[in-house]
DNA sequence: CGCTATCTTGTAAACGTTTTCAATACAAGC
DNA sequence: GCTTGTATTGAAAACGTTTACAAGATAGCG
C-alpha cells in the first residue's frame, strides 16, 4: 500500500505538506500542490481512511438503527435517509435489529467502536435498556435522533407523523363516506406499557374522529396486535368480517393489514369495494398494487427519512444545535378500496 | 476516553496485557486477568476500535453493493446477507446505487478506504468501469463475491439462481395447464450487450420450453424492458391484453411485472384467473398478497443471500480458497393465478 | 536597510492499539 | 545447584495520518 510518505519522497516535500494538499488546505504554493497531485496519481495513492479515521478519532459513518428491514415501510424510510446522507458526504451503518434485543446492544457497540459522529434510531420498545444505552451513546458525544418516535427524553431531536391527526383524517373520511359500523385492526401497538407507540396513537385519533363527528357511529376493535403483519390482518379481518355482521367498513393502522383484511374479504367472497370498503396507513408503495388500490393514510416517509437525516447532520455539525421536535401531517390518499356507503 | 493506558495504570499491568485480556489471549494469569477485567469495569473501558482497525489494517465490516434497496427482491436479499454476516461477528455497510455509476463508484472508494475486508456485489449493468473497480478491489486484497449475477471473470465467487430452469419451469407449467397462446413481459433485461443478464436467461428458458414441449405454442413478446417495475407490468399487461386477442396467459419474468399485468386485467374487466392466468418470478412476499394470489417461479431468496455471505467470509478468512460459482434451482409456486385452460 | 506581518514548509509529536522481542520467574529434570 | 524449557510479563516500536509549533522565506512598510 503507497502511503503519505512514498507521495512525500516522490513529490520531495514534506508529509505534512502532501496531508495538506490532500486535506485542501490553504497555504500551499501551486507549484508545490500540483507536483503532489501529479505524485499521487503517479503512485495511484488513496488516503488511508482507518488511520485518518483513527487520528481524527471520527468516521464520517452515521449508524442507523431500525426494527425491521424487510417491511416496506422501514426499506422506504432507510432509502431516505441513506440517500440523504450520501449526498451529504456521510455513509451509512444501516442495522435492523429485528426486535432482538441483543442485536441492538450488539450494534450499538458497533457503532460505539467505529465512533460515528450520529446515529438515527427507529427504536424498538424502547425499553429501558435502549434508553440506557442512547445516554451511554450521547456522552460519549455521539449526537442522537429519533425518527418514527417521539422520545421520552426532551433533549433528542425527533422526527414522527402525527399519527393521532392520521388516525381521526381516516375516520373522518369513512364517516363522510356514510359509514357508521366500522371496524378497525389495531397492529403495531406495543404490548407493554408505551402507550406513546405509533399504533396506540392511531387509535387515540380513531376514536376521537367516531366522538367528535357523528353520535351513532359504532366502532369494532380487533384485538390490539404488536405485529402488523399481512397474516395478522387476514386473520384479524376473517374474524371481524365473519363475527361482526353488518360492518361496512374496515380501517387496519397498517396498509398491510388492510391488504391483509382485503385478502379475507375476497376469500369470503365478499366483492370490493361495494361489499366492504377498506382503509389503510402508511402509503407504502404496495398499497398501490393491491385490487382494488388501497385508499390509505399516507406517511410522507421519504420527507422523515430526509429531515430525520439533516436534523442529525446539524447536530453533528454543531453539538450546540437545540434538539428539534419535528412533526409531520399524513394525508389521505383516496383510492379505489373505499366508496360512499350505498343504502 | 478512558484508553487501554489507565486500565493499565489501574491495574498496575503494562497496556500490552490489556490488550491480550482484551483480546483474549492465552499465557495471562488467572488472577492478572481479573484484575484487568475489574479495571476494565470500573473505568467503563470500551477498546478503540478505530485505533485497533487502524493497527490492524482490517475492520470487520464488509460493504455490500446493491442496484437498488426499495425493491422487495433487494431488501429481501439485504437482509439475507446481513443477518447472516452479523451472526458471524461482521458488519455491513449496505450501499444501493440505484443505477448511479458514480454513486457506485463513491461507494466503492469508501469502502476502500475503510479497508472493508469483502464485498458482496449485485452489479449494476457491470459496466466496463465497475469490472475496472473490481479489479483494483481485488488488487488490494479484498475479497469480493458477486450475488445474482454470474462475472465474467471466473475467478470471482458469485451465487446465482438457474434462470434459464425457472423460465423453462415456468413456459411448462403453463403449456402443462393446456395454455397456448402466451404472453410473456420481459423486464430485467440489460439494453446494451450483458446476454447473460437475469432477464434474458429467463426469456431463453422460456423460449426452449416452448420449443420443446409442445408444437403449438404461440408467445407474444412485450418489449424487453430494462426495468421491471410495476408500471411497466400495467402498461405491457394493457397494450398485450387489448392488443392480442386469445391470449389465455401471461407470464411476467418478475412479479412486480406480473402484479401490474394483474391490475391491467383488472382494468380492463377481465376476471381472474378465469379469463387470464399471471405467473410471476421471483417469489416476493407481495406476490402472496395479491388477488388472485401469484404463482410464481420463486428464488431462494434468503439462501441466496446467505450463501453469498457465507462463500465470501470463506474467502475472507481464508485468500486462498479456490472461487466457488454457486447455482441455486428456482421452484414452481403455484397459487391461485395459475389455472387450466377452460375449452 | 530593518522591522513586522504573512505565507509556506518541515519537524516531530501525538492518536490507541497490536505485536515483536527480550526479560524475568518458575518448574522440572538431572 | 545447574540447565533447560515454558509461562508470564513489560518495553518499545510500529501503523499512517493530522497538527502544533517553529523556522525560513517573502513581502510590505517606514
Amino acid at each position: 500500500m503507497v502511503t503519505i510518505k512514498d507521495v512525500a519522497k516522490l513529490a520531495d516535500v514534506s508529509i505534512a505538506t502532501v496531508s495538506r494538499v490532500v486535506n485542501g488546505y490553504a497555504h500551499v504554493r501551486p507549484e508545490v500542490r500540483d507536483a503532489v497531485n501529479k505524485a499521487i496519481d503517479a503512485l495511484g495513492y488513496r488516503r488511508n481512511g482507518l488511520a485518518s479515521s483513527f487520528r481524527t478519532q471520527q468516521s464520517n459513518i452515521v449508524g442507523v438503527l431500525l426494527r425491521q428491514q424487510r417491511t416496506p415501510f422501514s426499506s422506504a424510510l432507510a432509502y431516505a435517509i441513506e440517500t440523504t446522507m450520501f449526498d451529504q458526504g456521510y455513509r451509512v451503518l444501516l442495522c435492523s435489529t429485528n426486535g432482538d434485543a441483543d442485536r441492538e446492544q450488539a450494534y450499538l457497540e458497533t457503532m460505539l467502536d467505529m465512533r460515528v459522529q450520529g446515529i438515527i434510531i427507529r427504536p424498538s420498545a424502547t425499553t429501558a435498556r435502549t434508553v440506557k444505552q442512547v445516554s451511554t451513546l450521547r456522552e460519549s458525544g455521539v449526537s442522537v435522533a429519533f425518527v418514527d418516535m417521539k422520545p421520552k427524553i426532551a433533549s433528542i431531536s425527533s422526527v414522527v407523523c402525527d399519527n393521532f391527526s392520521g388516525g381521526y383524517q381516516g375516520m373522518r373520511h369513512l364517516i363522510e363516506l356514510g359509514h357508521r359500523k366500522i371496524g378497525v385492526v389495531a397492529g403495531g401497538i406495543a404490548q407493554r406499557g408505551g402507550s406513546q407507540d405509533v399504533g396506540s396513537e392511531r387509535v387515540r385519533g380513531i376514536r376521537q374522529a367516531a366522538h367528535d363527528l357523528a353520535d351513532d357511529v359504532e366502532i369494532v376493535f380487533s384485538h390490539p396486535f404488536d405485529t402488523a403483519s399481512f397474516e395478522v390482518g387476514r386473520e384479524a379481518g376473517q374474524a371481524m368480517i365473519t363475527g361482526s355482521p353488518g360492518i361496512t367498513a374496515i380501517f387496519g393502522t397498517t396498509d398491510m393489514l388492510a391488504i391483509g383484511v382485503m385478502h379475507a374479504a375476497h376469500a369470503l367472497g365478499l366483492e370490493l369495494p361495494r361489499d366492504l370498503s377498506i382503509l389503510g396507513y402508511d402509503g407504502v408503495l404496495e398499497s398501490a398494487v393491491t385490487f382494488p388500490t388501497l385508499s390509505t393514510i399516507a406517511q410522507p416517509i421519504h420527507e422523515m427519512g430526509q429531515i430525520a437525516a439533516m436534523t442529525l447532520i446539524d447536530h453533528m455539525r454543531e453539538a450546540s444545535k437545540s434538539p428539534r421536535q419535528v412533526v409531520l401531517e399524513n394525508t389521505l390518499i383516496q383510492r379505489a378500496s373505499t366508496i360512499p356507503l350505498e343504502i
